[in-house]
DNA sequence: GTACTGGCCGATACACTGTATCGCTCCGAT
DNA sequence: ATCGGAGCGATACAGTGTATCGGCCAGTAC
């Protein structure tokens, strides 16, 4: 009992905001919802608690460190990340395809795939999902046909990414683009140092990033066949 | 001239530091030591000011942003990479194992690789020592074939030293590895809910980095061959 | 020799970060 | 009715990248 006044003399207690369900799926919905948005840098544990209208160390009752989160987000990619097909060429292709499909919606992934070891329950699913496919070849082969495709397709998608952001920097159409970065090769070109490499840039055709993707996928996967078929 | 005091009674000018000479490389070269001592975060304007003996708003006479110092530290990682051999896939092989040889070297570069468009002078180089060895491939082909490579590369080094950092992180050597990540498989594997994951892990033989890493190259540059000279 | 001026340097400041610490409050068990 | 413990949140700390701006200095024009 407080002090000796009276109930209807005492104010009531201010209101306790009802404290907001929380949950970890929550905090990373949040913390997704933040870095579709504005980028990975906008993702703040500051940032996150208010969108959940919560303070910051509440957070570190879910989680033991930002790190964790980052882990928690590229885990809840993994779960749009859904390989189909039949046969193991179709599963591997179909990965390949969703993940890049994956960073596309998500941008901040193409920073955070392959940075850290992904033991999550939906990257293990998924990889589960194609080992599984990958049951007619012989078990010794399987990890490095995996970890190649994977390699290829986190080194291709951080690639594209990477070149689709510069070139929103530059003013977000292709007459920016040419007109900034382009006169950069050019006068670098123009030095004559990179001979060959101007060749090609000048005279060969250039394929949009879809073609260049299945390309590079294509000449990996051939070369998986080839191996463990003979 | 200042007030009436005569030179014998005025004290010296206080000894103003010598400006310590400061350039570019100086400045790429600490943050570069600093990275490979204590790891990208440990890069900071105000450490690098420091270690120059200089204070941190200085570095922007030379600098316009961090990121501009990250693209000057990848560039001069660059300079060591030298592909050399002869024909198109002894190149790309040296191109891959410079690389990753460098990555080793750097483990900084392992974060910063592919993050954005590397169009450094040291970079660009590489890429036309490249270029030059593919002289008999269809020109057309040679920008797919070395973004594949490149993609490859990329990703195959970021998961590498994923890898190593996270046993680093368990305390060293292979016994806590087994101690801490393998009981969490284990318990995970349990579930039943990976079973093919599960047997290609327990049963399946485990190649090392080394060979991991030349398995994936080997299958992709065989994909190329048959392309290319098909 | 003197006045000016332009450029560089550095101190300070700002807004923000991740997280350690620790007192308070409240709930549930005894 | 009392105690214990857990969780919450305010506060604090050490650090970040960088904008701003006052002042010093070198060089130039007379």
């Amino acid at each position: 009992m407080v002090s000796g006044m009276l109930v209807w003399e005492r104010p009531e207690p201010p209101d306790r905001p009802v404290p907001a369900p929380l949950s970890r799926e929550r905090i990373v919905r949040a913390a997704i919802q933040l870095a579709d948005a504005d980028g990975l840098d906008a993702v703040s544990l500051r940032k996150v608690a208010t969108v959940l209208g919560v303070r910051p160390m509440r957070l570190y009752g879910y989680i033991a460190s930002k790190e964790e989160l980052l882990d928690l987000m590229v885990d809840a990619a993994h779960a749009e990340i859904r390989p189909v097909g039949e046969g193991w060429r179709e599963v591997l292709r179909s990965l390949a395809e969703a993940t890049r499909h994956a960073a596309h919606e998500h941008e901040w992934l193409a920073d955070l795939l392959g940075g850290r070891p992904q033991l999550g329950p939906h990257a293990l699913a998924s990889g589960e999902t194609v080992v599984a496919a990958l049951g007619d070849i012989d078990v010794d082969a399987v990890m490095p046909v995996v970890a190649a495709v994977n390699a290829y397709v986190i080194g291709a998608v951080r690639r594209e990414i990477a070149e689709r952001r510069a070139e929103r920097a530059t003013g977000m159409d292709e007459k920016r683009w040419q007109a900034s970065l382009g006169p950069y090769l050019e006068r670098t070109f123009a030095t004559g140092r990179f001979p060959a490499l101007a060749t090609v840039v000048r005279d060969a055709a250039h394929l949009d990033a879809d073609e260049t993707f299945r390309t590079g996928l294509d000449f990996l996967l051939d070369g998986i066949e080839a191996r463990i078929s003979g």
